[in-house]
DNA sequence: ACGGACATGTAACACGTTACATGATTAA
DNA sequence: TTAATCATGTAACGTGTTACATGTCCGT
């Protein structure tokens, strides 16, 4: 689901300007869904020339037009066209993951370190998902925190029980089996 | 990490071609990386141009080349060095929480439908990284394997306990609270 | 006869980020 | 006075995918 579209789907939500759906993305969501403004501005311009979406600009003291994005009827058709195709594979990115697979090459410190800071941001990431609102949002909103939090807690569990084995390795200066 | 450093640190495990390359990140690790050879092979190309590979064309009778990169000296420097650095945040772009934000929109046919397949294709990820080989391999390979297994367990756990949150939301046909 | 594995490579395209451009208000 | 929040938008840039281009061998 490409930016437009998300930006379409926020708007079944509720009217919103681009800014409003920018930080609509922020804490509980944003482990999993992301944009910037160089991407949600013009998908909206798009939306609109498409007519999915109106916009009404409200006039504001000393500030640009504040821009209400409202979802037209074949707004809400497009959307939901688009929501009942099968999703695509996910994608876990992760430099970290990345790094981990070639623990072999860090030195132990350093190695400990990288595991250290990134169980602390899986924590905070946790906490986020956790303090999600349980009212006045759709139901998926709370489902999808939920998942944050099972994954988060999984990946935890995880690195604190396993991470002695790249640790025990990196001390010792084990060198590769293949070389 | 972009693909080119990606190339760069599986040359470190041992020599390969573009080929080998690519087919190195199907099965265990394919969950979390992949390349098509539309960037591998660019990706080779500058760094042998950069000196941290070198190339070793092999006549093959009815076939192209094949091209057997080594990683250099150099290349084992700049590739700790890029190894050392923090590695940024994970990004976990799911067209399938996409789809389930906005559940309520969904028929509850379809939404368990949904469902049910992306069970399955958990179920396959995590039976893919439990046939991780243990053995010839470098240690961050089973880490990450392990933390795949992890992950998948968690997500499949998750959805099998909550989807009927969604699911009887759906059938209820229960309106949203901002509407 | 057809698809899949082997083997490399290029070009067009899609999609999103970062930086730039502008500017007021308010809290530390 | 420095940064953050509010508020919109454009242009350059990066990075990777898809489709195209070529051709053999092998299994069913």
């Amino acid at each position: 689901m490409d930016i437009r579209t998300f930006c379409l789907g926020m708007l079944t939500i509720k009217e919103a300007s681009g800014y409003e759906i920018k930080k609509m993305l922020e804490d509980p969501l944003r482990q999993f869904f992301d944009a910037s403004f160089g991407s949600i501005y013009p998908a909206l311009g798009k939306l609109t020339e498409d007519g999915l979406v109106t916009c009404t600009a409200t006039p504001q003291d000393k500030r640009p037009d504040k821009k209400i994005y409202r979802i037209t009827p074949q707004g809400r058709l497009a959307f939901l066209d688009e929501l009942m195709r099968m999703p695509g594979r996910d994608r876990f990115r992760s430099e970290f993951l990345a790094t981990m697979l070639f623990a072999d090459l860090l030195p132990a410190r350093h190695l400990s370190d990288v595991i250290d800071k990134r169980i602390a941001e899986y924590r905070q990431a946790l906490a986020e998902a956790r303090a999600c609102p349980t009212e006045g949002i759709p139901i998926g909103y709370r489902f999808v925190a939920g998942y944050g939090e099972a994954i988060y807690s999984a990946a935890i569990t995880y690195l604190e029980e396993h991470r002695h084995l790249l640790e025990s390795h990196a001390l010792l200066g084990t060198p590769r089996a293949a070389e």
